[in-house]
DNA sequence: TATGAATGAGGCTTCATTCAT
DNA sequence: AATGAATGAAGCCTCATTCAT
């Protein structure tokens, strides 16, 4: 093998080891709360030492911040393989926006908190402008669809991100809802709920005739 | 003065110093994030020993608890003040609740944040018990306008807490998106946007017809 | 009643209070350690405000001491009333001092350990002075009294504090062994060592033939 | 050097480390009291940070602990190296026995204060277990030396624990009595008087004749 | 005299980050 | 690049003592 394919490799085994921090990483924020949860422990999660780590991410923040984007990114791939299909069927994107979104609602209450606790740090600017412009491309991929569906005249006519918001905002507190300790006791019949909640995110902007 | 107004005006003082450590943590928490602030923060702002602090409350978390208790406990005020009118006018509940709600979004992130927090915390279990007490009499309320509402004809046939909670987490959603700071970049027509979140919140259990 | 009997009569309150400061004092002391009694425990157990404590006490360190001095007290009251019945029986005098010394080991151990945090302060030493007079002349009765013993041939011919000193020791080991959980489990028959014990102390001066 | 030597001596340097803080700790536990000592005046007697104490030992009562093993331990050790000689002179076992134990009043009289608090304590109970495991053994062989000198006929007939424990109990006292700063000052012939305690442990369990 | 709220120095412990190997 | 021992700032909490009423 030449030097240049050992490099190669070795830098590959280096961006797999970052996945596996992160990903480690991210599973124990969920279990513990990113509080509980150690430099040292993530460590030894993956199997390596605590130095390892900061050849990796900078700070800790950084590795909150490379979470977020990488979630951003994982719904921009979703979008980039439906758009790769030949029908472009764009109201299904919609529908695998809110099913990314609604799929794993510990992980995203857990981007929750940390979206607040890093408005509050100046670190990283890049890394917060790089899921920043992550996030627009994936909104404007959104807003496009809900204008053209606005054009066909199924949606009220107000600003694209209206639509979008108020889908978010709901997808937002049902993944809230579905946390609460206290308010789960009430909720009896779950599926019955979030069908209700997902028939009520479907119509919540239609033409009203 | 006798020696027991004396006492009873002491009493009285203890109370007031007990709320205004509560008014100004809150303040704070709200402000800077309750991660970055300590106890001797708010004893400052309050201008008090840290010490005097530990008079009120036994450890931080209670702290957090009685903060929750206390918007709860508002919250049951705004309904006993509804209740003493005459008319009662239950529509008029359902609004209160509402704009109590997402009156101070910042302040009701900062609890949704508790929350979490809290859910992992053993400590204090007769507080988290008082808390869900105070909860869950503000739930019946609301759902018992819900149910007579359901039975004229007006919403939608599901278990009442279906409607309660879809307009919970529609506000929640709101409140979350009042907060990010990059989605609020993109909604530059707020008052707009917001009337359309209302207008949605009014419609969304109404029985289709 | 006069003023003067009335002024008595409070400062007899006075000091029966403090008894009972002190009294509860040792048994909160005896019961949980010197270390994790505050003064208000005290204060809470004898049912008194805090700031009553130091009315009477000018520190904790002087709640000790005073509890040291109490003892070496009664040890000279025991020693008092023999001294006044007629026969004089010195060698009672000796069996009661033991007795009295591992009556109530708890107490003793107490003593012990206070002994220690008190030789490394330097506050009160009038009261320290106190206490060393009361057991020197606690200490000077024995003395004389082996010292009878020694020149009636019955005892080996050292000084007499020598015999104190030793008696002393072993009733202080009785007590610790008394303490220590680990070495209790070893001892099946309590009753039986602790003959043997008394036996040893007995015999242990005597002139050896 | 290969990498295994390496981490061999990285990690006996981190042992000799640990052995460092104890005994330092030891030195200030005996010299101003375990109570008035801080972690941080151990780590500065060491010369290192005060986190890097909490790499060795997870509280400052595992300290206690270690420090009270340790002695337990040496005292093992003593024995060890007798019972390796060929002769196996069992007599000077126990008088080795009680020279360690006299040896460094201070010290002992530490331990003596620590076991009190730590009888107190829940934390650590394997460290707990391990020391009594120790001693444990440590008093099975006096034990076993005692039986044999019964069975010669030269000591009296009692359980073999009855000598032992007395021997212990006088041992003890010696030591609290080489403490006390009152009862110092009336041994002027100190080196008399402690041949006389040591010619009563030596006969004391004597059959008598 | 009695009270108990207030104080704040000081203790223990945690953990993100550094750095020598 | 990988390691993990070392660091020390910083946080939470305790409690003897003070003092105004």
């Amino acid at each position: 093998m030449s030097d240049l394919q050992k490099a190669s490799q070795k830098a590959q085994e280096f961006r797999r080891r970052e996945e596996d921090i992160l990903e480690r990483a991210q599973e124990l924020f969920i279990a513990h709360g990113e509080e509980k949860v150690t430099v040292e422990m993530i460590a030894d999660a993956v199997g390596i030492g605590k130095g390892t780590i900061y050849k990796h991410f900078e700070t800790k923040d950084e590795i909150y911040l490379r979470l977020m984007i990488r979630y951003e990114t994982e719904l921009a791939d979703v979008f980039n393989k439906l758009d790769d299909g030949e029908d472009k069927d764009r109201a299904r994107l919609a529908k695998e926006y809110f099913s990314f979104r609604m799929n794993d609602p510990k992980r995203y209450a857990l981007f929750d908190r940390l979206e607040h606790k890093l408005t509050n740090t100046t670190s990283c600017p890049e890394l917060v402008e790089k899921l920043h412009d992550t996030r627009a491309s994936n909104m404007e991929r959104l807003t496009s669809i809900v204008e053209s569906r606005i054009s066909e005249g199924k949606l009220q006519d107000v600003p694209a991100y209206f639509h979008v918001f108020a889908a978010w905002a709901l997808a937002h507190g049902a993944v809230a809802l579905y946390h609460s300790k206290f308010y789960q006791e009430f909720i009896d019949d779950k599926d019955g709920f979030f069908d209700f909640l997902a028939e009520i995110g479907i119509r919540m902007g239609n033409k009203r005739k």
